[in-house]
DNA sequence: CATTTAATTAGCTAATTAAGTAATTATTAA
DNA sequence: TTAATAATTACTTAATTAGCTAATTAAATG
């Protein structure tokens, strides 16, 4: 019961679902691209990432001063309402103009997105 | 992704889940019985039944001065999170308890559930 | 070794929400 | 038609939570 009510409780929020969603359909994000989509602060971000990991539906790896999430496939548990999300989103409007922005943020080079971050003009968004 | 989260929302809470949980395992249930089971105010409960109803999960039946509810079978988007939650719950120690108790409830009078709800004794649990 | 920087943690605030009491509605029974 | 009662709604309060800023940590680079 605890835990069924954790992993709801994680996805039951409009920026964790959509950040599991992005994750389901580009595979590995790191951070700062998550902070890239949904526009918030990178400690709220951070926060918000480790709510996902702590219920066990998303996994993390360090790599240098990045840190990569995915989904926890190993999780049997998790992934029927991986399933179903992916299945229940699969027409979705808000969510597929998140796609769009994720296809522009991972063409952009992960340097260039953390720059933009910190306020500087960079990476220019073609259309 | 409204439609989604509606329905996390609505699961993401242990009172609501475990009301989801009893209708699952009993097929139909009055707002009574489940006062019964969480005990918690009918006012409060009334909040959370229509919550689920409003979010699909539950369908609702008046009879007389009883309101049933139950599970929303005719619905695509519910039916496999429920059957997620059934599978999970399956060997949950929590929810065997709240099974045993709902046992004692459902063979009660509703009559006598409700009297003991207004405080006068009644309804002698066997055991 | 000092600086830069991606991510995290701590502390705070505003917004949301769960549950209580009191009032209201709708249905049955006297 | 009056009284009783199951459920709901309105309103309030206490607790939870999402997101902010500031401080800290850990890794890379000059």
């Amino acid at each position: 019961m605890d835990r069924l009510l954790l992993i709801l409780k994680a996805l039951a929020d409009r920026n964790r679902l959509r950040t599991v969603a992005a994750i389901m359909s580009h595979g590995e994000l790191c951070a700062c691209q998550i902070v890239e989509l949904l526009q918030i602060k990178g400690a709220s971000v951070s926060r918000l990432l480790g709510q996902l990991v702590n219920a066990e539906i998303l996994k993390s790896r360090k790599e240098g001063r990045w840190v990569y999430y995915r989904l926890n496939h190993s999780s049997e548990v998790i992934q029927p309402v991986i399933n179903w999300i992916k299945k229940e989103l699969a027409g979705d409007e808000y969510f597929s103009h998140d796609r769009k922005k994720l296809l522009e943020i991972t063409s952009c080079d992960r340097e260039d997105i953390c720059r933009r971050q910190r306020g500087e003009a960079c990476c220019p968004r073609k259309k």
